[in-house]
RNA sequence: GGCAGCGUAGCUCAGGUGGUUAGAGCGAAGGUCUCAUAAUCCUUAGGUCCCGAGUUCGAGUCUCGGCGCUGCUACCA
């Protein structure tokens, strides 16, 4: 079975990690945990990204040195994952001593591929922004657009240059063979239409301290995408092996999937696959673009002071509350809303009502009129389960988690209108204690598949579901087949499986 | 300005190649059952499918023109 290794971004590390950080990296691990369940070899890389000048600024400005402010961060981040029930497999740090020889190596082969020259890198300095500025976007005078006082000097570096414009066609010829290496379609059109313009080459050093030396200059750094995208790669490294690229690319490379927000895009479709092509590496599979989130209709941001803090909202109602409202109400690539009305209304409908709640009637029952014993096998959702078995693979394969909640709600829901159908309460007093046990066994068998299902999504959950079905959580998609249940084992007293998140006026 | 996409029930959205009474989930209202976390299940929502024109026997579904919104239009990540 070929290996699977996918990424989340690397996160820069000038704050600690928002709600758009966790997004990605909550989808990354459902899929990573489906990966695994399936028992491909599977390899979930997260790190941070933790040089340039923005970091510098940001540890200045509170009073600590770059390293301080990185190790901070990452700790932060770190605790975040735990919370959220991120299962990673490798959390590399662009500031780790094993990158630098991975970064030298690499630079070493684009440079000899006469990919990397020295130019001159003129334009209108804005000294307030630290950038340059388009000519197009300056006020009258030279006045810089968010500094209107400021006014831009004539700048004229030296600076080492990527020849990026060497790989357009390869890259048009990329889009093309591989229509989905970017994801989702409205993305890959918005790159296909950037690169269609023409590409320039862009600088790739920098005159700041707070980066890895320029291997052939010291006197500059490397931008910080050059090390960053890299990053990627030294994370693929075993921790026993000594950091060459030869070992890094040996057992996880290509990567499958990078799945990145959609304001890094153009680094991941368009700068990576031209740097590694220069190199000559194969390339990831797929870069997948997810969307933003807005909360309350809003677009978040310091300034408006109306971010979603995610450490709080954890902590108030647990991870797989938090990892199921974004998987199964956002469609993955497009933009979405948070609003704490609509979080509490789907968590309740879903989690507690529809699926806590059959659970907890039908194990319920089964205490009552089973002897709280597994009841002898029925086959009534056995039709229903197989479909839901095959769109959920399909859709974790294509990163589809809103359409694998909703196969397994329409599996839950029919699991409710069973019971109202049939009442096996009137058919136990009328004697049939036959049909009740076909129909009570089809929906605990039933709520297996489904917590198997759900498990990427929602581990504890699913892990809670399985206990009190008294089975061991440990999930595996062989396993997602009708009849796993055994009749005549003991069952375990109904316990809520999700309590209702009461709204407090 | 250019390019791309979108605008369907209160909310979030489905609606290949045009064809009977435009769908789902959530929310809301009414009802039902009693096994259950006052959960479930059933029914209802009478929606100008942004507007206008056109093509067609027939358009939410194609064409053109408006209006509105979003994204991209390179070196902060």
């Amino acid at each position: 079975m070929p290996a699977v290794a996918l990424t989340t971004p690397l996160y820069y590390v000038n704050d600690l990690p928002h709600m758009g950080s966790a997004y990605p990296t909550i989808a990354a691990d459902a899929l990573a945990r489906f990966y695994r369940m399936t028992g491909t070899p599977t390899l979930f890389v997260t790190g941070c990204d933790e040089h340039g000048q923005k970091i510098q600024q940001a540890a200045a400005k509170l009073n600590r040195t770059p390293q301080e402010h990185c190790d901070l961060m990452v700790e932060g981040f770190k605790s975040l994952w735990q919370l959220l029930d991120i299962q990673y497999d490798r959390f590399v740090r662009t500031t780790d001593a094993r990158h630098y020889p991975i970064v030298k190596e690499f630079f070493q082969r684009v440079y000899e591929r006469g990919d990397i020259y020295p130019g001159q890198q003129q334009g209108w300095y804005c000294v307030a922004c630290e950038e340059f500025k388009e000519e197009r976007e300056l006020l009258e005078g030279n006045k810089c657009p968010i500094h209107p006082t400021v006014t831009c000097e004539w700048r004229d570096e030296t600076n080492y240059f990527f020849r990026l414009s060497r790989y357009q066609e390869a890259l048009e010829e990329l889009y093309r063979q591989q229509p989905d290496f970017i994801q989702p379609q409205s993305r890959r059109n918005e790159v296909v239409a950037f690169v269609q313009q023409g590409l320039r080459d862009f600088s790739i050093s920098r005159y700041t301290t707070w980066g890895f030396p320029v291997p052939i200059d010291e006197s500059q750094t490397l931008y910080v995408w050059f090390d960053a995208l890299l990053g990627y790669i030294t994370a693929l490294l075993e921790p026993q092996d000594a950091p060459t690229l030869a070992n890094a690319l040996k057992t996880w490379y290509p990567i499958h999937v990078h799945i990145i927000g959609k304001d890094i895009l153009r680094f991941h479709a368009v700068y990576w696959p031209a740097m590694l092509m220069s190199a000559g590496l194969p390339l990831p599979r797929q870069v997948f673009g997810h969307g933003f989130l807005t909360k309350d209709g809003l677009k978040m941001g310091k300034t408006l002071g109306n971010t979603i803090d995610p450490f709080a909202l954890v902590k108030q109602y647990g991870a797989d509350a938090v990892r199921y409202f974004f998987l199964k109400e956002i469609e993955f690539g497009k933009d979405g809303d948070f609003s704490e009305q609509r979080f509490v209304e789907i968590l309740n409908a879903d989690l507690a009502n529809s699926l806590g709640n059959l659970l907890n009637r039908s194990l319920g029952m089964v205490c009552k009129y089973c002897d709280s014993k597994v009841p002898s096998r029925g086959y009534d959702l056995s039709t229903a389960c197989a479909q839901m078995v095959q769109q959920v693979q399909r859709s974790y394969e294509v990163l589809a988690f809103q359409e694998v909640c909703q196969a397994v709600l329409a599996v839950v829901r029919e699991g409710n209108k069973l019971i109202d159908d049939r009442a096996p309460w009137k058919l136990y007093k009328a004697g049939a204690q036959a049909e009740v046990e076909q129909i009570l066994y089809s929906v605990l068998e039933a709520l297996r598949l489904v917590g198997l299902c759900l498990y990427p999504i929602t581990p504890s959950l699913s892990s809670k579901i399985w206990r009190q079905l008294h089975l061991e959580p440990r999930f595996l998609w062989t396993e997602a087949v009708w009849g796993g249940l055994e009749p005549g084992r003991d069952l375990p007293k109904p316990q809520p499986l999700f309590e209702r998140i009461e709204v407090k006026q």
